[in-house]
RNA sequence: CGGGGCGUAGCGCAGCCUGGUAGCGCAUCUGCUUUGGGAGCAGAGGGUCGGUGGUUCAAAUCCACUCGCCCCGACCA
């Protein structure tokens, strides 16, 4: 008997870590901090890669890679990026058996280096826009870890691109906030609310931070997806000029943008449940696991052959597994494919074959129905997409029934312990009151939404005149 | 960096208070019986008790130092 997991009724953060350890996604690394992505994790964020890589391809960006190692002086050249980032750095101070002459940051982000480039690369309007992605594995040394969702060493992607005008940029910011909305949406089964970061939480030397935030099962919010229109305070300090049509000179406007490894945990505490991991068909790395129930010899070799041609028949189709061991009974397979998130079992003993049909059972709730052998194909892809969408159904409903309105101060600080999830609250704007809602609830403003939230009230905090209201949570 | 917890077999733990030559469950290996929700029985292998130093006839156990990890907070994707 395998160790139980720790439900989350008990202890929230405990299952988590069981669940992602158990379910072989990942395992602690002998430094601290930083993690070992094991193939199902690894698997996970390669379907991820493919999938995102594929939008910003037919959005017209191109992959490179840019050095690990950064010139320390790079980052000193952008004051709001180097006070950003500079205390989370790690510092590489020799190499060769020698002390460097200057130090090499280890980059927490490629801002610095990619735009230096950019700066030789860049002369004429003609060569603009610039539209480059990379991924990468970037390094920023948090005081406190967690399995994927901060680790000191993580795998993301981070977009660069620069661009003639203003309004250029900041038509791109938005298109790839519309395209992490829709793959989280899309592809994760996570609805998100997308928005604008306040002045407070900004990127360092971003002029605007749009994100997407999505809600946790314990109410707690995870910042899915940043992307930054940076304006022109890179390009400034880097120098990046082009001459425009008229001749003159002028700096491009630029934007960057990411998701990471975070995003695997998301899918983990969106969906898991107390058996384990619970995977959206479209990411999952297997779809369909094949389970075959026999008792003597006889029936052992004519159902692990029926099976084992299930798994044939559905290969073009789907990522489809047969699980044939002889040496782990059905029960064990049950509950560890349950672990590890597949999201559709079906299972093949005596009684099946004799029907002609196969048992299906859905991971998310384990709803069972018979699918007869002859529509195997058809039926298998109608139920992951009945799955599919349930599961964005569910979410969708989870995120909107812990969506609340904050209507006194006293009130929000009160019921946001029991309740959790997001509070839309008016917000006069100033510093002052948001720091004060940190400060005493340890909630925060996720994001400000583009649209819909304007209507005149008063600020939560103060009283004051506000034009719109926020959305305000509690988040990791 | 502050608070809490933990380092004993591959994994999970007991033993420590009250020192006496290391144990349980799972996993592994062998054999037989099993298989529709984590199978049963019988047998076998596997440990410098995180490290260093001290106390003692004797240390997993007591003392000091040290290293590491996890959880909760302050910082962040």
């Amino acid at each position: 008997m395998a160790k139980a997991i720790t439900p989350r009724s008990e202890d929230y953060s405990r299952w988590y870590t069981d669940v992602v350890t158990q379910s072989r996604m990942a395992d602690y690394s002998p430094v601290k901090g930083c993690m070992v992505i094991r193939p199902l994790g690894y698997a996970l964020w390669e379907a991820v890669q493919k999938d995102l890589d594929a939008r910003f391809k037919e959005t017209g960006h191109e992959n490179a890679y840019f050095p690990l190692f950064i010139p320390e002086s790079y980052l000193r050249r952008e004051a709001q990026h180097v006070e950003g980032f500079a205390p989370e750095c790690a510092v590489v101070t020799h190499g060769g058996g020698k002390k460097l002459e200057e130090p090499l940051v280890i980059r927490p982000t490629s801002e610095t280096i990619i735009y230096a480039m950019y700066a030789k690369w860049i002369r004429s309007y003609r060569d603009l826009p610039v539209l480059i992605n990379q991924w990468a594995n970037v390094v920023r040394w948090e005081m406190r870890t967690r399995l994927f969702l901060r680790t000191t060493e993580f795998l993301w992607q981070e977009g660069h691109t620069a661009h003639a005008t203003e309004a250029e940029a900041e038509e791109e910011v938005l298109r790839i906030l519309e395209i992490y909305r829709r793959f989280a949406e899309e592809r994760m089964a996570i609805p998100v609310y997308a928005g604008l970061k306040t002045d407070s939480e900004r990127f360092a030397g971003a002029l605007r931070t749009y994100c997407i935030e999505a809600l946790m099962q314990d109410g707690k919010a995870l910042q899915a997806g940043t992307s930054h229109n940076l304006g022109q305070n890179f390009s400034r300090a880097f120098e990046v000029k082009f001459q425009t049509k008229s001749g003159a000179w002028d700096h491009v406007w630029q934007t960057s943008w990411g998701v990471s490894t975070r995003l695997i945990g998301a899918l983990v505490m969106a969906h898991g449940d107390d058996n384990g991991l619970n995977l959206p068909p479209l990411l999952a790395p297997v779809q369909v696991v094949i389970v075959p129930i026999w008792k003597s010899d006889e029936e052992k070799a004519r159902i692990s052959e029926a099976a084992r041609l299930a798994a044939e028949e559905l290969k073009g189709a789907f990522r489809v597994k047969a699980d044939l061991r002889d040496e782990v009974s059905p029960g064990w397979k049950f509950n560890e494919w349950e672990l590890k998130g597949v999201p559709l079992r079906l299972e093949i003993g005596p009684r099946d074959l004799q029907a002609g049909q196969f048992t299906a059972v859905r991971r998310l709730d384990r709803r069972k129905t018979a699918v007869p052998a002859g529509a195997l194909r058809a039926r298998t892809g109608e139920i992951l997409e009945e799955i599919q969408k349930d599961m964005l159904e569910r979410g969708r409903a989870f995120l909107r029934e812990n969506t609340r309105e904050a209507r006194s101060y006293a009130e929000f600080s009160k019921a946001l312990d029991s309740t959790g999830g997001f509070y839309r609250a008016h917000w006069c704007g100033s510093a002052e009151c948001e720091q004060r809602i940190k400060e005493e609830t340890k909630a925060t403003i996720r994001c400000i939404p583009l649209e819909g939230n304007r209507e005149p009230g008063a600020c939560l905090i103060c009283g004051g005149r506000s034009e719109r209201w926020v959305y305000l949570a509690r988040s990791y």
